[in-house]
DNA sequence: ATACAATCTGGAGTTAGCTCCAAGTCAAGA
DNA sequence: TCTTGACTTGGAGCTAACTCCAGATTGTAT
């Protein structure tokens, strides 16, 4: 598969699917005799993990540790499970933010939807006032 | 409640808090006479929505569009909702990437915690293969 | 064989979001 | 009053993650 293939597969631009491999958050791509880039299915296999995970905010150096350590060989096992625990605590941790986010825009919006009909906005005591987000209650 | 105060209450630094006031993601603090910034109940409120906006990944930019549009008056609250639901949308996208990623952790780290006992990874047919993401079936 | 599009590389440039700094001002204790 | 430490500003610097570019090479259609 071409990486304009591989590109459209997964909405990358062929500059990120390159920079992805040079500081190795996809392993060595396999390449054409001529020395362009032809995806295997292993290699979309790291592309696609690596787009997931990098689109829930994984940084880049963690994921290059896990490459590393998958390249150095079954011995890194302990070390790779590790390294996957930590960053699932990480991803929790940002829905845990979302979610938080998601409950005072809920607020807000509830807020605004009633101040569209009546041109002002009223805050009840449970929610908070003016346009920023103070509770009354602390 | 001076800008360390409010630094500490919710882990940000004064840097940063400056940094919000001046490109307008939140409205200007009260000061003090001499000039020093004196958060005032309302200050913090604002505070507090535009951290765990950011906290979500919301922009910069899009936040301080709501405080501009905030200190316009009550005419742009139909404007204001609409930027609300917008903002919603994106950070139900953000968590839909993050329960993504947790359910393709989730597979990984199983298959991981069998390897740690046998030494050896063992990817079956509906989890994909190697270390990479790939789904055997596609 | 030739044109033309796609890809290659190394390196420079860009953007968002802070973060640091210097030089000056303000405020509380001895 | 003096000292010490927190706060002020404007502006420069930094990091992560791309993104763009020039000039060379490869692959494909005529």
């Amino acid at each position: 598969m071409t990486i304009k293939e591989v590109c459209s597969k997964f909405g990358i631009s062929p500059d990120t699917l390159r920079y992805y491999e040079r500081v190795g958050v996809i392993p060595e791509v396999h390449r054409t005799p001529g020395g362009i880039r032809d995806y295997t299915e292993e290699d979309i296999g790291w592309v696609e993990t690596a787009a997931c995970f990098r689109s829930a905010g994984m940084p880049i150096d963690l994921l290059a540790a896990y490459v590393r350590l998958y390249k150095e060989g079954d011995s890194t096992i302990p070390e790779r499970c590790e390294l996957l625990r930590e960053a699932r605590a990480r991803i929790l941790a940002e829905r845990q933010k979302c979610d938080d986010a998601l409950a005072k825009m809920d607020a807000k919006i509830k807020v605004y939807e009633k101040a569209v009909q009546t041109g002002k906005l009223v805050w009840d005591d449970d929610q908070g006032c003016c346009s920023c987000g103070r509770t009354k209650k602390e």
